[in-house]
DNA sequence: TTGTAAGCGTTATCAG
DNA sequence: CTGATAACGCTTACAA
């Protein structure tokens, strides 16, 4: 029913084999051949089978992406990036969310459902120790990952470590000492942002001479509600702390959220600062460490494809690092020496 | 090299026909057959080539979402909706964005891109009068649209007009008289949203009996910043509005900054309202009319594959709509009677 | 530079 | 209920 490369090839009185060669710009095909084929080709309306194509090949591609979250901003701006990518390079982006979401649907997990079907795959942070990383690892296919950091597999992100201490030591130049931190979950599955925020965090702390405490240490869960109650329990504290350190944007807008309801003034009465650079963190004023999301999705991507076009051994397994910044805004504020 | 259908065959003692059918649950299959040839695929890790079975049987177990945008809050939750459904349904998700967006490539339009490619596609917000869009649809192909509403195509929506009414209507009720409205784009290619939404802000403020002029009206771009200089162009009106109905809540956050900016308060001394049900609308305290986004996509994406499973003549072709519902915090209030 | 022809791994038709 | 076998539409040595 549909045209076929054998219909070009009648058409244009030449072997299949020539119009394959022809339409994909191989060499060693005659310029004028291959403009006839060209010409008879999009005169017949012709399209290539995927299928067929990727059967005789052995290639298919597309480029899976595989990521715990969809609609959260960090996500679906890393996505956006990759998307923009691999569009660019003709791949098809298949996209798979692991974790149970809101939707109630059992998830099924995504090793098997990525063998013989992709070329590639793209891993947005998920855990380290999640065991269905090891799985989707395990493959042996092209990867690569973006925020989450095990040895031996190409992976992009942002110095977490340096990013929290810039961040702590902000609020530290500020003149604070009882800084507080609000993190994602108690240990389980900790990503690799998670880890490594908490351990700059530390380390700030204790090189300036001051003392962390797990009474200062609240779980937001990453979200703007878990913010908000983390903030809150570090709040009826006995002794509250004047600055927080928040390992996300969004539980960062949640903790000040917590403040207004205490009438407590961002800045004033206590100092926030986020993690990441969240389209809304201009609008509610927070200082947070600017990390360039979109950009994430762009290199990892790119490092994927560079990958399928090269040999294994020269691939590069060290993690890429992309700077940060840190923008000052009203939320953060000299410790008020009452 | 990897295991195929014959490996399968031979060591189940069978014809890869009986095989195929076994693994694919197809009736007239002997029970003790079929439980041998499942336990030698699992025992020989076997896992089909997608791309063979494509070929053979003519499906691509595939479905194409086309969006304008990939990070903005509204669409990466339908992209969420849509994902859950599908995944569950085993049915592979290519994204594909269109428009240029902030990442320089060029996009090539999608409608080449889709031919032989998926059984289905799904479109979130394109405007109706896009000629990608109208490409697309000349396809032929199962289709499933978002928030977009053009004869004869199945789609899911909500009644953007009532929306706007109500809205409205709710600024009307709290005794306001001179009311903006922050819009999309002038004209060009508006979504049927804004559209819509329009319309309903119209309606409401004629059957009030009160004056709707172009001086009162702004565009936002459905952008955050773009709210924020509408809100602005408003205010600096000799005669600046008392209330705004803005047709999205990321345009209705601007106007709020630029409120602040300008010393102002909402709810107090301008009312906002917008549409959406944004997450940040709740921490924001803005009033809004919650679409239920995830569920959108939900719907669209089991609309589509209800499709897919049925006669073309009987696909339902009115939109469905889905419920909204207006929800009232302190950025809207009583006009201030001086 | 071009053509021939053997796959690629399933599915589906038709017998049996 | 099961087996042969012809597609499915393209790619890719290998020849010419």
């Amino acid at each position: 029913m549909a045209i076929t490369i054998r219909d070009v090839a009648e058409a244009a009185g030449v072997s299949t084999a020539t119009v394959s060669r022809a339409l994909r710009g191989l060499p060693n095909v005659d310029p004028a051949t291959r403009d006839r084929i060209a010409t008879v080709a999009s005169k017949l309306d012709y399209v290539i089978s995927p299928s067929a194509s990727r059967l005789a090949s052995g290639r298919t591609g597309s480029i899976a992406v595989i990521t715990p979250f969809i609609s959260r901003w960090f996500f679906a701006t890393v996505l956006s990036g990759v998307e923009s990518v691999l569009q660019a390079a003709g791949m098809d982006l298949l996209l798979m969310s692991v974790t149970d979401a809101a939707s109630g649907h059992h998830r099924l997990p995504p090793a098997p459902r990525l063998r013989r079907r992709v070329d590639g795959v793209l891993i947005i942070a998920m855990s380290p120790s999640d065991p269905q990383l090891r799985d989707v690892l395990n493959l042996g296919m092209p990867t690569s990952m973006i925020g989450v950091n095990v040895g031996g597999v190409p992976s992009v992100m942002i110095d977490d470590v340096a990013a929290a201490r810039i961040a702590t030591q902000h609020l530290i130049n500020l003149g604070h000492t009882r800084i507080g931190m609000i993190g994602g979950s108690p240990a389980e599955l900790p990503f690799t942002a998670e880890f490594d925020r908490e351990n700059g965090f530390r380390q700030a702390m204790e090189e300036s001479g001051l003392e962390t405490t797990p009474m200062l240490e609240a779980f937001g869960y990453f979200t703007i509600q878990g913010g908000e109650q983390a903030m809150t329990a570090l709040l009826t504290q006995k002794n509250p702390p004047t600055a927080v350190f928040a390992m996300s944007d969004e539980m960062a807008f949640g903790a000040l959220r917590s403040l207004r309801n205490h009438g407590l003034k961002p800045g004033v009465d206590i100092s926030v600062v986020g993690v990441d650079g969240h389209d809304m963190s201009e609008h509610l004023e927070l200082t947070t460490v600017v990390q360039p999301v979109f950009d994430l999705g762009r290199i990892a991507a790119e490092a994927l494809l560079v990958q399928l076009r090269t040999l294994p051994q020269d691939v590069n397994l060290e993690p890429t690092r992309v700077p940060t910044q840190l923008v000052v805004r009203s939320s953060t504020a000299p410790l008020r020496t009452v």
